[in-house]
RNA sequence: GGCCCGUUCGUCUAAGGGUUAGGACACCACCCUUUCACGGUGGGGAUACGAGUUCGAAUCUCGUACGGGCUACCA
């Protein structure tokens, strides 16, 4: 029976998505895409002391901007919802007493001091943090240990209690990852986990189970930081639903950062971006920069974080998101971490401004340079000038300083760049330029640059030298694009008039 | 501490028993360009260590070391 690909992605409303979390999105997507499925997204909000107001939207607003969206989700419907854990609280519970029933889990009354007290209790130099396990569960207050009587007391007066997994001792639990092969687990090594917290609400190894069931996924991926409580999904699906219907699995290699997990606090350290978009952090109010804000392309995101942990086997690396689709396959995602290298993603987008059309760049250029002030009127222009820097720019902004002084006429000049060899001489020459300008007919770059030659040697001066100071007349500093070409696209009214302004400058 | 996963240039990686161990980022040099880039050419730079299997090991096996993850009524 061949099931149809169904994977989804399971985000927590609790902060922004960083680099790891849109790359699970992403292969996530990139597998279901490839093989005609389904990709969803499901919203783990059952920790309430967590959760995060604005965080679910912005998790749907960084899988717009990364092109990412779901098929069936809370904001986009599907026949599975509901797509929220908390709207789904009732089954859970269901199930969770079922498997009391079946004898693989049980009540557990334990407060949250005696918990303390017996990690505290049983610490050794070689147990430092003691587990709720087979050899600590016959110690504390359960089902297990009660009598059937003073349980169901206990249940009839409201008592608060969890339900906790009854792992069996001395079983193996093994599984095929999709990446990592076989990988087994010994059950008298892990320990019982909660499955309803006391609030009700389930955890997430209920849940992801529950609802991997209910809403059909036949592929199940997220990060290796999950691979440890495998085990314990994997009885619950033995339990529940049956080992056949289980998803097929796959681990993602962590993203790593300058030191172990990359977290949200490495950014801030490193100087470089870890979320998607901005996130400000409800708690310090402190703004964390994205990579769309710090001029990003999406395309560009996309296609690095793709490449950090898998790659086609070919020396590609540049791919669209049409190509990742055809090309993906599970079979080739890495084992090992990746670590982050923001150089390497600097190129990544580097590439992509190149490889963009002027269209696609044009309305978030007009938007950076607006923000500094210059309303671009003229779109035509706009075009050209793209075309001519855009091969000079890594991020976005870069187009503020390499295009701002063609709409705006230079406030400042570096001075000290011509001022050490500039003499009468020079200054002649500028006077004969703009009269031999005033006289052109033909206005382009090529023309100019001969006309400018022509007027060097008759003048005595190599051209080479009078560069610079054109250069720092039309544009104000040593950068942009040659100089010849920004005249020609300024115009001859305006390269004049900027010639005749600059002049006495120096 | 226990369990799990991992280990090829500084970084991302290719090479699924036989290659001078390849590419990209970064770095350096030269060329192009009298701005800054782009681009081009070249350079330095890696199979963690030890055993085993084999005619032959980066590749298979075991051990060691190192790194990472998990060890919550968080996901």
């Amino acid at each position: 029976m061949n099931k149809k690909v169904r994977v989804r992605f399971a985000p927590s409303p609790t902060g922004g998505l960083h680099l790891g979390g849109v790359r699970t999105v992403l292969y996530n997507y990139l597998f279901a895409k490839k093989h005609g499925g389904d990709f969803l997204v499901r919203i783990e909000d059952t920790d309430q002391s967590r959760y995060v107001a604005g965080a679910e939207e912005y998790i749907f607003d960084t899988l717009k901007w990364c092109g990412l969206e779901p098929d069936e989700s809370v904001q986009h419907g599907g026949d599975y919802g509901p797509y929220r854990q908390s709207e789904r609280k009732a089954s859970y519970r269901q199930y969770a007493e079922q498997l009391v029933n079946d004898g693989h889990a049980y009540y557990a009354f334990d407060t949250p001091d005696e918990l303390e007290k017996m990690r505290h209790n049983f610490k050794t130099d070689q147990n430092t943090s003691p587990q709720y396990d087979h050899t600590i569960r016959i110690k504390m207050k359960n089902s297990l240990t009660l009598t059937d009587e003073e349980t169901k007391k206990l249940l009839a007066d409201g008592t608060r209690h969890v339900i906790r997994i009854k792992m069996p001792e001395n079983e193996t639990v093994s599984f095929i990852d999709m990446i990592r092969g076989e990988v087994s687990f010994d059950t008298s090594l892990v320990d019982d986990k909660v499955l309803l917290k006391a609030d009700g609400m389930p955890t997430y190894h209920l849940a992801v189970v529950v609802d991997d069931y209910g809403m059909k996924i036949s592929h199940a991926f997220r990060g290796e930081e999950w691979l440890p409580s495998a085990p314990v999904h994997i009885l619950l699906w033995k339990y529940l639903f049956g080992l056949e219907n289980m998803p097929q699995w796959a681990h993602f290699p962590l993203i790593l950062g300058p030191n172990g997990k990359l977290s949200k606090r490495d950014g801030a350290k490193y100087g470089f971006p870890v979320f998607a978009m901005n996130w400000t952090d409800p708690k310090t109010n402190e703004l964390v920069e994205g990579f769309k804000e710090k001029g990003f392309l999406p395309e560009a995101f996309i296609n690095l974080l793709a490449l950090l942990g898998w790659n086609d086997g070919s020396e590609q690396e540049i791919f669209t998101k049409e190509e990742l689709i055809e090309k993906f396959s599970m079979e080739r995602v890495h084992s090992a971490g990746a670590k982050f290298d923001y150089d390497k993603a600097k190129w990544f987008n580097h590439e992509w401004i190149k490889k963009s059309g002027v269209g696609s760049l044009e309305s978030g250029v007009k938007n950076l340079l607006s923000k500094e002030g210059i309303n671009v009127t003229d779109d035509v222009l706009l075009k050209k000038v793209i075309e001519l820097v855009k091969d000079r720019c890594t991020l976005l902004p870069d187009f503020v300083q390499q295009s701002s002084f063609f709409f705006k006429t230079p406030e400042s000049w570096d001075v000290d760049a011509v001022k050490p060899k500039w003499n009468e001489q020079k200054k002649q020459f500028f006077t004969e330029l703009i009269s031999n300008f005033e006289n052109t007919d033909k206005w382009d770059a090529t023309v100019l640059e001969n006309n400018f030659q022509t007027t060097a040697v008759a003048n005595h001066i190599k051209p080479g030298e009078l560069q610079l100071p054109l250069r720092i007349m039309l544009v104000g500093g040593k950068f942009g694009p040659p100089v010849f070409q920004i005249a020609a696209l300024l115009g001859k009214e305006e390269t004049i008039k900027r010639i005749r302004t600059a002049i006495n400058m120096f």
